[in-house]
DNA sequence: CCAGACGTTGTT
DNA sequence: GTCTGG
DNA sequence: CCAGACGTTGTT
DNA sequence: GTCTGG
């Protein structure tokens, strides 16, 4: 679940969101697939918020190879703060990935068909995220990389014909808990990973272009062609 | 002691 | 790095 | 998440 | 079927 979001919100209206920190130059994604540079806001070494483009795909510091990131894209809220690849980075090495909207794919007889969610308004939000530092030990002198992972909870009432999970959403009021560093209290940091409730979010089906990596456009959004919205 | 795993998803 | 299994 | 590859040798 | 790449 959560394996492809976009971002196409203009880059000043991100940087509104947090109080007009700076912010990469944002060019509109449609189809943000795992492995590819994501935005994330991070408390930096010194206690300020600061924006980074981090590869999807957590590979834990003590990992031998880059490409186990590729199955490390979502953590179990559930769990994240026990499991040897995501504990470090629970404790003190939280973030928030930017989002306007993610796919999920439902199983329909034999065909898979691709649905898109999004806020009613199109504003962009925050998903709850973990970030990494690796380098490779095999290749002297390299540079680190450095990765992130989006975290899951159950789905709300909305997401459940679609699939059993989705990615946390976290609220304004609790970005900076969870964007603290030097806060590691696992119970107060567990309880803001909870299903989206509030009514907001609207789900309509797409075209299976999404489903190509190399597509990326608007068209990916685009209601599905002779079948209003079923939600 | 050393070796080997360490994750999620969906599907069966 | 750290835990589990042998 | 889905799509696409999945192998070796020798030669250019 | 399973792994890699995007």
């Amino acid at each position: 679940m959560c394996g492809r979001f976009t971002l196409r919100t203009p880059t000043e209206t991100i940087a509104a969101m947090f109080d007009g920190l700076r912010i990469p130059q944002l060019t509109p994604r449609y189809n943000i697939c795992p492995t590819q540079p994501v935005l994330c806001v991070r408390q930096s070494r010194t206690g300020e918020n600061e924006a980074v483009n981090l590869r999807w795909g957590l590979v834990p510091f003590w990992a031998k190879e880059l490409k186990i990131g590729a199955s490390l894209i979502n953590a179990r809220s559930e769990t994240a703060e026990t499991k040897p690849s995501f504990r470090a980075a629970f404790k003190s090495r939280r973030c928030l990935v930017l989002a306007d909207g993610f796919y999920e794919w439902k199983l329909e007889g034999k065909q898979k068909q691709p649905y898109y969610v999004s806020r009613r308004d199109d504003q962009p939000f925050c998903l709850a995220g973990l970030w990494e530092s690796w380098t490779d030990k095999s290749v002297p002198s390299s540079n680190s990389i450095e990765t992130c992972t989006i975290l899951t909870t159950d789905a709300n009432s909305l997401m459940l014909p679609l699939h059993d999970r989705m990615p946390v959403i976290l609220p304004k009021l609790h970005l900076d808990l969870w964007l603290d560093k030097d806060f590691s209290e696992i119970e107060p940091l567990k309880k803001l990973l909870v299903p989206w409730v509030t009514d907001d979010l609207r789900v309509y089906p797409v075209d299976k272009s999404v489903n190509k990596p190399v597509n990326d456009s608007p068209s990916c959004i685009e209601p599905m062609s002779g079948n209003a919205s079923l939600f």
